[in-house]
RNA sequence: GGGCUCGUAGCUCAGUUGGUUAGAGCGCUACGUUGACAUCGUAGAGGUCACAGAUUCAAGUUCUGUCGGGCCCACCA
């Protein structure tokens, strides 16, 4: 069984065997797992990334922290569920594709038709899903590959159009007319964050629609006030009051309006003339003023970007033209007050940069507002509210929830159909006025189905559920199979970049779908930057794929330092030095395991890892206690998703415990293998969720069993804690390499040691051969619990203790030394006495942290008195 | 305009309910190393915890304000 391990850990000569091995194992399917039938479940799906290009390193920093999560809970026993899955990201796939096409070819997807469009996305999908695949299986990610789902799969459009039909059904999805941002280049509407800012240097122009009209009013755009039909002014505004809910004929540059004056609190007195002309098709909150005052609404622009019909000599000219032979009208008429040079924020189209129109449209919506029986007569709102409020869902870290909070408050309905060709299809169909909604084709002639498609947050919401088999596993409101199992789901980690669009969608989508919540807590990571702090993004080139970092450091190495000095909700740098470092990490862990295992004969590496061995000496003792508060409290923060100081307490241990102290004297004390073999076999558990691979790999050089599926160990309550003894032993040992090295002894030098000490003789004798032959090149040893000051000796006194080199010694170097020592304590002196002289002190504070500090003191005071006498002796 | 967040060593960042002389990694300096490990070891230098005030016996930690980074949302007539 036993296999030599190389000098130096491999990575990459180890990774993508151990990867198959766990894959073939079927462990990663839950349902392989042999668990009592009572076993608690524990889900997470994963956030689908976009097919619309490679993982990044922020993915990397997700799977890393899933694993971690996943992993830690399948070895804790749970029926861990971890499921896969990529995103069709509609919008943006669909882009990615057109732009390809037009660079590579120079043809528009109106060259190309529909069907011909499809087909070179689903081309592009492959190729991307494939490379996404084996990102994702290179970071070691224990996903259950055998429940993958895409959100455009066969049995998501299932369940889209289900949800969607249900939906229409309920009246929660509604058609209705709204301002949509419309690209007249693209000819299609764009989400609001799909808009981009752009700023320019435009004209803002005051003038009045006709001369007999009372007021002024200012804008960036005359041309649209062809489409006026009101002119608002703040209520509080003296000057304008008293026209408030008067109504005007104007005669507009030759065209007719109906104005009337209504007041709206949004509109600023001191912007301008504080009058605004009110165009509801052209505006956004226009529109909702219009809404507001039951105001008619005018087009003046079409898709085209072009004067609609029936404006005179405008009609038909583009929107730009339009604007100059208005403002040279108003000028003609004398109604020009003013023109100023203004910055403002131009909407682009963020693929064409194309200025955005805003129009009104018909479009399907989700009613965020209905009131439905099935939720208890509240809304989807009001739902997704309360659990956050009651704390059913919680956040880490906690002030997302605020957050959460804040936007579901100000949610408006949400309009989810799309203008574009790769997606969801709409289940509808329309004949005339009639609209048919269904999962197949109605019956009948003329019927033509709506070729919008839905928005891709509508079918990503529904992933928690979708996954699990709804609708087919959710019948008369009782769950089967996976989706009793596993929904609803424990943990939503993803970065807090989508808790808006995607988590809050997840929740209402899982109340309406089930009435229940989509997962209990919600963790959030930050954003890896660059090196430099920036964002990482495509178009600055400066993402950085995983795999490189794989190759260089291997995977855990990269995990590791995704993992650490990170904190949920805050952004990261990317850093290669820190992935070496932690390369370097795991090699000196790969080398704790060589020198065990191979100080260590075969028929020992069965010791159990969940019995603590007998221990035969102090350090035993201490080393046994420490793995044991290690077990503790990694549990502890694994459990509070306090990752980083999880792992920092598992390096703390590592390198400064088991390897710098445990090992060295493992060399000197014999018949220590099984407390080694347990101390490493609970090492490799406890670092497995992190450090998948390696850990891995040493284990299955001494175990015939999988890591991956070892049961977490149990903390114990009754050892002994021999911290204190193990301190003062380390310090002496310390105290005298420090000294010899100030005294520049030779190594090769013995030294006599004599130890003074009053309480702790026995620990000391008991210890004498560890301080003998731990690197401190003492010939012999003498413990004495009083005594008599040893003449030219080097003096070095660790708390309570003095030793006494005897050997060589600088008279004049070491009083020095001694000297900045006593000034130094003579200040900890007095800075203590001051603080205990402070009477709130000492009668307001607790007593432990009273009685610490005058014991505190009290050891200044003698070390002091210890090293006043030495100097004097000099 | 509304909200959030960050400011701790040269750099990158930890620091849970306030409580010993504030930590780590990298970098730097010096020394060392053929037997687990140079992907290493030992030691060292380096901090007014952005600034000001408040609460408290006690503040990196709580509160208020200021300055300086970053982010989100809304608006931009």
């Amino acid at each position: 069984m036993k296999k030599e391990l190389e000098k130096a850990y491999n990575p990459g000569e180890n990774e993508d065997k151990i990867y198959q091995k766990w894959e073939k194992s079927g462990y990663f399917n839950p349902d392989n797992l042999n668990l009592p039938a009572d076993a608690k479940s524990y889900t997470i799906v994963l956030p689908p990334p976009n097919i619309t290009a490679k993982l990044h390193i922020g993915h990397s920093c997700m799977l890393a922290i899933e694993d971690l999560l996943i992993r830690y809970h399948r070895m804790a026993g749970y029926r861990t569920l971890w499921l896969p899955g990529t995103d069709h990201a509609a919008i943006a796939t669909q882009m990615a594709v057109e732009k390809k096409i037009f660079t590579e070819t120079g043809k528009t997807r109106h060259d190309l038709g529909r069907e011909k469009l499809l087909e070179e996305i689903w081309n592009f999908l492959y190729s991307t899903q494939a490379a996404i695949l084996h990102q994702t299986r290179k970071m070691g990610s224990s996903l259950d590959w055998s429940r993958e789902a895409f959100t455009l799969d066969k049995e998501r459009q299932r369940a889209v159009n289900r949800m969607f039909i249900d939906m229409y059904r309920e009246g929660v999805i509604y058609r209705g007319e709204r301002i949509v941002n419309w690209c007249p280049h693209c000819h299609s509407t764009l989400a609001d964050d799909e808009v981009e800012y752009k700023e320019q240097h435009g004209k803002l122009y005051t003038f009045k629609y006709s001369p007999e009209f009372p007021m002024a009013i200012s804008t960036t755009r005359p041309e649209t006030k062809l489409g006026d039909t009101a002119v608002a002014v703040n209520p509080k505004d003296k000057r304008y009051q008293k026209y408030i809910g008067q109504e005007y004929q104007v005669n507009f540059c030759g065209q007719p309006l109906n104005i009337k004056i209504i007041a709206d609190r949004k509109v600023e007195s001191d912007f301008g003339t504080g009058a605004l002309g009110v165009t509801p098709a052209h505006s956004m909150v226009d529109w909702q003023m219009a809404e507001a005052n039951n105001l008619s609404i005018v087009k003046v622009i079409n898709e085209d970007g072009l004067i609609h019909q029936g404006f005179g000599k405008y009609s038909g000219l583009t929107a730009e033209a339009a604007r100059q032979l208005i403002i040279e009208e108003l000028k003609k008429q004398g109604l020009m007050e003013k023109e100023e040079d203004l910055v403002n924020n131009l909407s682009i189209c963020y693929r064409c940069d194309t200025p955005i129109e805003p129009l009104p449209s018909k479009q399907w919506f989700v009613s965020v507002d209905k009131k439905l029986a099935r939720l208890g007569g509240q809304s989807l709102k009001e739902k997704a509210l309360e659990a956050a409020q009651t704390r059913e869902i919680t956040f880490i870290p906690e002030r997302f929830n605020k957050r959460y909070q804040n936007w579901m408050e100000n949610l408006h309905d949400w309009c989810i159909s799309r203008q574009i060709w790769f997606g969801h299809e709409i289940p509808v169909w329309y004949r005339g006025e009639e609209i048919y909604c269904g999962e197949t084709a109605p019956t009948g002639d003329g019927w033509i189905k709506d070729d919008n498609t839905l928005d891709t947050w509508f079918s990503s919401g529904m992933w928690t559920f979708s996954t699990l088999g709804w609708p087919d596993n959710y019948q008369n409101g009782v769950k089967t199979g996976d989706l009793k199992k596993f929904h609803p789901t424990q943990v939503l980690e993803t970065g807090y970049d989508i808790l808006t669009l995607w988590v809050s969608r997840m929740i209402m989508m899982s109340f309406f779908a089930l009435d229940e919540v989509p997962f209990s807590q919600v963790y959030l990571h930050g954003t890896i930057l660059d090196e430099k702090g920036k964002k990482m993004s495509k178009s600055k080139g400066n993402g950085v794929d995983p795999l490189d970092a794989i190759t260089e450091y291997g995977a855990d190495a990269l995990r590791l330092s995704l993992l650490m000095g990170s904190t949920p909700g805050n952004d990261t740098r990317y850093s290669t030095e820190k992935i070496e470092a932690k390369r370097n990490f795991i090699n000196k862990l790969w080398n704790i395991a060589r020198f065990i295992l191979n100080s260590t004969e075969e028929k020992y590496f069965s010791t159990p890892a969940d019995q603590v061995p007998a221990a035969q000496t102090l350090f035993d003792q201490w080393i046994l206690g420490e793995m044991n508060n290690l077990i503790k409290s990694v549990t502890v923060r694994l459990e509070n998703f306090e990752f980083s100081l999880a792992a920092e307490e598992l390096d703390e241990f590592t390198w400064n415990k088991l390897a710098d102290w445990y090992l060295e004297v493992a060399k000197v004390e014999k018949n220590k293998e099984e407390i080694l073999i347990y101390l490493l076999k609970n090492l490799l558990i406890l670092w497995h969720p992190f450090i998948p691979f390696v850990t891995e790999a040493i284990w299955e050089s001494f175990n015939d069993s999988l890591l991956m599926i070892t049961a977490w160990p149990q903390a114990t309550d009754n050892l002994e804690d021999r911290k204190m003894e193990v301190d003062l032993v380390k310090n002496i040992i310390i105290a005298i390499r420090n000294a010899r090295s100030e005294h520049k002894i030779e190594p090769a030098k013995k030294l006599t040691a004599v130890i003074y000490g009053h309480k702790l003789t026995k620990v000391l004798n008991d210890q004498a051969e560890i301080i003998k032959n731990l690197r401190t090149g003492i010939e012999s040893l003498e413990i004495k619990e009083s005594g008599e000051d040893v003449e030219k000796a080097i003096i070095v006194p660790v708390g309570e203790i003095t030793i006494y080199l005897i050997g060589l010694i600088d008279e004049v170097k070491e009083k020095e030394r001694l000297l900045k020592e006593q000034a130094n304590l003579e200040k900890l002196i007095d800075r203590q006495i001051q603080k205990l002289n402070n009477s709130d002190f000492v009668s307001r504070a607790p007593e432990k942290i009273v009685t610490a500090e005058k014991e505190k003191l009290n050891n200044y005071q003698q070390e002091l008195a210890k090293i006043t006498n030495i100097i004097t002796s000099l």
